[in-house]
RNA sequence: GGCGCGGUAGCAAAGCGGUUAUGCAGAGGCCUGCAAAGCCUUUUAGAGCGGUUCGACUCCGCUCCGCGCCUCCA
């Protein structure tokens, strides 16, 4: 039985789909008007992971992850660089098409865009509207009027008087309560055509809460099994989803928009939260450069997903050791397409640690496990520690393939070749002193060289 | 100020009321021409103070420290 922590019941809970078999989750992608950074990469990384598992265990998933491609930054990033909003969006899409690509992160079942279902915003915002919940202040704004929806709070639990007690509240006119947020933003002159839709309340845009309960309800209906995202997203992201589409459901229907919140923890550097904002950034694109996808993906998951993950190069080139010792149990071991028997021992732990609240640390030693004996045993768990690496989307490529993948420093395959049949042709003269420096000399290049059974093999150290 | 999360061995990171986490690093051994890899053995834990318990790293309380949210943010 998958277990899963609820950020809205503060707790592990039994996962019961709402339709048997079938599992609909919606994850808060990104705004995209920059390249993805590690933060980024995290929270695709996690849930993709979660989907895989859901899959493995025999559910059929649809998987929505949005692009929220209209917002402020987006429209004052084209217009510095005297772009179309599409053109912009378009082009960091592309860009994280690939970053996610690298990182062996599935394309969702949907991905929809934000421009895409406007119409469908509108329909939540007249239904609050009647509801009683929506109101449209003097300066055209279409206001959610917070203090009128019951239960707001419940996932973040945070109170409205709790809140109003934060100092930071900008005194914005026209709000009836300064908690209240925009759903339809009127139009401004200095803005592009592109971002004025027509509407009942006046030319405008979106406001960024009601792309989500706008997007989620057209794709997975009003009521689904999962929604993730960072845990910086719970407040006021979340809870002002909740506010929009049970509130648009009617707040005495008792319908209910999720039933299970998933909130992955942050990446940080130096023990602060890796942000924009505190400039602290890595771009995935960046790291990729020094380290290999599969690596970074695996770094990602040593960790739980809801724990802090502290970025740096060490840990990196930690998992990078640790990862390595994985490919060499399977070195010499074909790449094939085995499934796992999870009647198998190692596959029960794999799936007991799983069904903890996704618990990959643990998932990831028994692969360590599978290591050790498939070194010490033989290769019969060969197959099956690939195939366990593949639930996680870890183990697929070839061993050689991934111990020699960087490269050889400044030397081509060619001439490493070349030095190892001059290092042999030594070696079997008995001028070790000759073998050992040709080796000194690969290895200077970060090429380790290793005396198997079957031959000499190197890899990049 | 309000709400929440966490403090595990040299580093990273998990589970668990009583039995080896795991990876890297360290020590000894096997293997090797010597190494590397691998295998075997092994040293370093649970912030502090109380409480519950036959027994606590694991549950409860307090203290100290760190982090996050309360504003856009994965």
């Amino acid at each position: 039985m998958l277990r899963i922590y609820n950020t809205l019941a503060r707790d592990k809970q039994d996962f019961v789909p709402l339709r048997p078999g079938k599992v609909g989750m919606y994850v808060c992608g990104i705004t995209v008007y920059d390249y993805c950074h590690l933060g980024h990469g995290r929270m695709m990384v996690v849930f993709d992971m979660v989907q895989r598992w859901l899959r493995a265990s025999g559910f059929a998933v649809t998987y929505v992850r949005n692009i929220t491609d209209i917002d402020d930054k987006i429209i004052r990033r084209a217009v510095e660089n005297n772009e179309t909003i599409g053109e912009l969006t378009g082009r960091f899409i592309r860009a994280m098409d690939e970053d996610l690509d690298a990182l062996g992160v599935q394309k969702p079942d949907h991905e929809p865009r934000a421009t895409q279902y406007v119409p469908q915003m509108q329909a939540i915002i007249g239904a609050l509207q009647e509801n009683g919940l929506a109101y449209q202040a003097s300066g055209g704004d279409v206001n959610y009027a917070v203090r009128k929806f019951p239960a707001y709070g419940k996932l973040s639990g945070k109170s409205l008087d709790e809140l109003r007690a934060g100092e930071r509240v900008e005194v914005d006119t026209g709000k009836a309560d300064p908690l209240d947020f925009v759903l339809w933003k009127s139009a401004k002159e200095a803005e592009p055509e592109e971002v004025k839709w027509d509407s009942p309340w006046g030319r405008g845009r979106p406001g960024w809460h009601i792309e989500c309960s706008a997007m989620s309800c057209a794709l997975l209906g009003e009521t689904f099994d999962i929604h993730g995202g960072g845990q910086d997203l719970q407040f006021p992201h979340h809870e002002n989803e909740i506010a929009q589409s049970e509130g648009a459901m009617g707040v005495d229907s008792g319908k209910r928009f999720v039933n299970t919140w998933m909130h992955n923890g942050f990446v940080r550097v130096d023990d602060e939260k890796m942000s924009k904002s505190l400039g602290n950034f890595f771009t995935l694109r960046e790291i990729l450069t020094k380290f290999d996808a599969e690596v970074v993906r695996f770094f990602l998951l040593r960790s739980h997903y809801r724990s802090p993950l502290n970025h740096s190069d060490a840990h990196l080139e930690d998992a990078r050791g640790a990862l390595t010792r994985l490919y060499t149990a399977l070195k010499g071991v074909p790449v094939s397409t085995s499934s796992v028997d999870w009647e198998e021992p190692h596959a029960k732990r794999f799936k007991a640690a799983m069904d903890d609240d996704f618990g990959t640390p643990e998932a990831i030693a028994v692969l360590f496990e599978l290591a050790n004996k498939i070194n010490r045993a033989g290769r019969e768990k060969a197959g099956q520690l690939r195939a366990l690496g593949g639930v996680l989307g870890l183990l697929q490529r070839d061993a050689q393939a991934f111990l020699q993948a960087g490269g050889g420093g400044g030397m081509n395959e060619a001439r490493i070749q070349a030095s190892i049949e001059a290092r042999l042709a030594a070696r079997k003269a008995r001028d070790f002193a000759q073998a050992d420096r040709i080796r000194a000399e690969l290895l200077a290049q970060g090429i380790v060289l290793e005396d198997g059974a079957g031959g000499t093999t190197w890899r990049r150290g």
